[in-house]
DNA sequence: CGTAAATATATCAGATATGATATAAATCGA
DNA sequence: TCGATTTATATCATATCTGATATATTTACG
């Protein structure tokens, strides 16, 4: 992984190797993270469409912080919380699966 | 929602309405529960092609109990352990949305 | 049968994700 | 440019999920 890419994600909260640079994602980890980032990626996409983040928070019983930080690929935020959000635009189990078979 | 699929779903500690019978699932908490159902059959038929619960356990760092609980659709378990236990068994982004694409 | 391997259930302390709140920063019209 | 709306960041107490461990139960098979 690249230095660029790497330092994206670590702003994001990601965890890209520990102890200096030696340690890798191996591969499942990293289909993980990009997992993640295109579930981020297409709710924000979709949530732009019909509403703002406050809008969408308060239909899923969430909050609009947290919203801020499922489109920002923060890493704190739970697959379990995207599919959520994702959800609530009105996706369907097969957009959803159309977003992650795109990863990779 | 009837009560045998509903009985089915509370002994795995899913909560199936609140107070009495009165509240249902929304069609988005259903949808949810569903895709992890599907995560977990699915789980249980690649993993038992392949090792034993501990085996996969050891190879995410997780414990043998944890992968029954993902097997039997506990709702204990997140999306993100039933992803981590499916990637661990082969199982490619496209395999993952397929089973989200086959819910519903 | 018996017994060994595999799976399921129970419990728990620690880690992680949560919604809430406050507020900063950015964006957008008038 | 300015005020208002939207989005981002920071903090925090609580809830949820975690792996670990112990052990019960089931399954496979001699």
């Amino acid at each position: 992984m690249d230095q660029a890419k790497k330092n994206r994600l670590e702003a994001k909260g990601w965890k890209v190797g520990t102890v200096s640079d030696f340690l890798e994602l191996t591969p499942e980890e990293s289909i993980l993270v990009e997992i993640k980032l295109a579930l981020s990626q297409s709710l924000k996409e979709r949530r732009q469409k019909l509403m703002t983040q406050s809008d969408l928070a308060s239909r899923i019983s969430s909050s609009q912080p947290r919203i801020a930080k499922a489109e920002n690929g923060d890493a704190s935020v739970s697959i379990e919380l995207l599919f959520r959000a994702i959800l609530a635009t009105g996706a369907t189990p097969q957009d959803i699966g159309e977003i992650i078979a795109s990863v990779s």
